[in-house]
DNA sequence: CCCTGATTCGC
DNA sequence: GCGAATCAGG
């Protein structure tokens, strides 16, 4: 199986979305996520937060004293995997968060990246306010007050008063670009499947209404919805 | 174990 | 350029 610029499109098109690299396998056929990884990394494609890497103790820790992340840092030039000693320069080392954001992302105001235990805490955390704004501007929930569970996915079907007839005027698929928003509404498969298309939130893949709901704390996989989900323009049935 | 993406390296 | 093998975190 050769990579056609469909394919490459195809390919493109769902790891911005935000689909794993075996979903776009599965939905390509006859081929290997490993492929698929290693095709979009020729690519040049960005990465999403990889379980590898970018992570050091103390962003660890970090993350987990407050929902803090970095966020859309330059990519990192690819550094020597096997390091001797010499500890990374760089404190920010995490990219953009996809669709299902499992990582907190941390304010645009740079603050002090290290963490240091010895100041003191009360001083060093001016945060003592439970809610905390993203880099948008935009209110992040916490994970106490998830009352009403808004879930990344909107609910099937949900397409308010709008003719399910025909894509026209919406944003489908080939309609994405860096611009505009590209929060799915419906899903892969049906007829009027087709994206947000509002004005991004600068420097991030969805406008400010639909960053509020995918950056939040990682939902249990349990929680998640891949059950459901049609081909990509599905030709192919299983 | 399962999942994920990243990287390596022979082809 | 491709992708299986391997690595490594969740």
């Amino acid at each position: 199986m050769s990579w056609t610029e469909e394919r490459i499109a195809t390919l493109t098109k769902m790891w911005e979305a935000g689909q794993t690299a075996s979903q776009i396998a599965e939905e390509l056929g006859g081929i290997s996520r490993n492929a698929v990884i290693g095709k979009a990394h020729r690519l040049g494609l960005q990465s999403r937060p990889s379980p590898v890497r970018a992570n050091d103790p103390e962003a660890k820790k970090a993350a987990a004293a407050a929902p803090a992340a970095p966020v859309a840092a330059p990519v990192e030039p690819p550094a020597p995997k096997r390091v001797e000693a010499s500890p990374p320069p760089a404190p920010e080392p995490v990219k953009p968060a996809p669709v299902r954001a499992p990582e907190p992302v941390r304010a645009a105001a740079p603050e002090p990246a290290e963490e240091d235990d010895t100041a003191p805490a009360a001083e060093s955390r001016p945060q003592p306010t439970l809610r905390s704004v993203g880099p948008g501007g935009f209110l992040r929930q916490n994970p106490g007050e998830n009352s009403a569970p808004i879930t990344p996915a909107p609910p099937r079907r949900l397409v308010p008063a709008r003719p399910s007839e025909a894509i026209a005027g919406k944003t489908t698929l080939l309609d994405l670009n860096d611009r505009i928003c590209k929060w799915p509404i419906g899903h892969p498969g049906e007829p009027d499947f087709h994206f947000c298309g509002d004005k991004v939130n600068p420097g991030f893949p969805y406008c400010v209404e639909h960053c509020g709901h995918a950056y939040q704390a990682q939902l249990p996989r349990r929680d998640r919805r891949p059950p459901p989900p049609l081909p990509y323009g599905g030709p192919r049935v299983r």
